[in-house]
DNA sequence: ACGTCATACCGTACATGTACGGAAAAGATT
DNA sequence: AATCTTTTCCGTACATGTACGGTATGACGT
């Protein structure tokens, strides 16, 4: 019975953190993300403001949360979104990964454009990335376009270009709105048609696990 | 006469801006990145915290004296590197950006993956792109490249489509070193010749300017 | 020479993230 | 029940970026 003990511990805990993950949502709604202060959040939930430490590292932890919420539901969108066409169903992931990050450029900075001082809440960065839904979902797409011969090659290294290409378009429309690329969609459109249609010629080796001749 | 008077007042101020620059370039040396502190710096040239605010409008204006000094000696180390092959001369951009992002993370992201409050110094951010040395020399290789018959399409375009997959390449790099790319030089040398070999093949239109249809 | 004025520098003050150690409350062990 | 241990929460304190207003120093017009 001790374990129900630790169990209803740790869920009570868990529910205390998302109260606090809740509050923090609201503040960033009403005072905008530069509003989300820890004192600011602890006065909300009635506590002192060192207490918040008691649920998160420190205060990227709280954003880290913040923008896996708004993840999940981008995933929900992509798998909401099946295509018949594998490549279209990849097209789909561009598509929807792109409107995600120009509309939540918060969100995506810190997953994705922030120092990393600490895998947030002990995960390793290998599951982190590697089990991260949205690269499953990716890695799973490209299969099913090598599955279906559209694609040839390794799919992780396929997705992981794919996710190359696609961060970095999004990051400097993220970080230089003024840059002329011309319209936002269209860019965006222009580099994951480019990509696609580069990878269709190849077939793609898997990522060089550091070669012993380096 | 008065004039002279405003130049050496000018002058004066631009050499104790650069001395801070120095101060704060060795402060960095020295103590690391996160060493470098407004009142570290201050106590540094005998200023008072709040003088430095006269030469800076605020830390971030610092950073990026810093990175701009970095990117200039890589824009040096890139022209001095020519190549008879104007594919070539590409490559020796990607190869030179992506051990610079590598090799000065903290500059990169100060240039490159920071939200920019205000345009530097001034500039406008169009002129901080297009006027940016980088951007020019890329520009100018890509021009030779298709005055070659090697590539085809507005250069311009065509440089931006190469920057961003050099960015998304080198900014997950930098972000995530943990995440399995392989070897690191091996990866980025795949994106590029990925994705030159992709130009290669088309035609490449200018950017859009927001169609009106949209 | 003298008042006027811009400029350079600074002192103080505040909001913020967070380190540190303590207190109190809850649970476990005897 | 009593004691010990662990967990939770907090008060205080510090470093940091920076807003605001003040002061003094030197230039300029008269």
């Amino acid at each position: 019975m001790q374990l129900s003990v630790q169990t209803r511990r740790e869920k009570q805990k868990a529910e205390l953190r998302s109260e606090l993950v809740d509050a923090a949502h609201k503040l960033v709604q009403e005072e905008g993300y530069e509003g989300l202060t820890i004192r600011k959040l602890a006065k909300r939930v009635g506590y002192a403001p060192m207490s918040v430490y008691s649920y998160f590292a420190d205060k990227q932890d709280i954003l880290f949360a913040l923008a896996e919420d708004a993840f999940e539901t981008l995933a929900k969108r992509i798998e909401d979104h099946p295509a018949d066409d594998p490549i279209e169903a990849l097209q789909v992931i561009m598509t929807e990964y792109a409107a995600f990050g120009l509309g939540n450029p918060n969100e995506y900075r810190t997953v994705f454009m922030t120092e990393k001082t600490r895998p947030p809440e002990g995960r390793t960065f290998a599951e982190m990335q590697e089990g991260n839904p949205l690269m499953k979902v990716l890695i799973s797409r490209v299969e099913a376009c090598v599955a279906a011969g559209r694609l040839k090659g390794d799919p992780r290294a396929i997705a992981t270009m794919l996710w190359a290409v696609g961060h970095g378009t999004i990051s400097l429309l993220i970080t230089f709105p003024f840059y002329p690329f011309g319209d936002q969609q269209a860019f965006v459109k222009r580099m994951c048609d480019f990509t696609l249609a580069g990878l269709a010629t190849q077939d793609v080796p898997p990522l060089t696990e550091t070669p012993a001749n380096c």
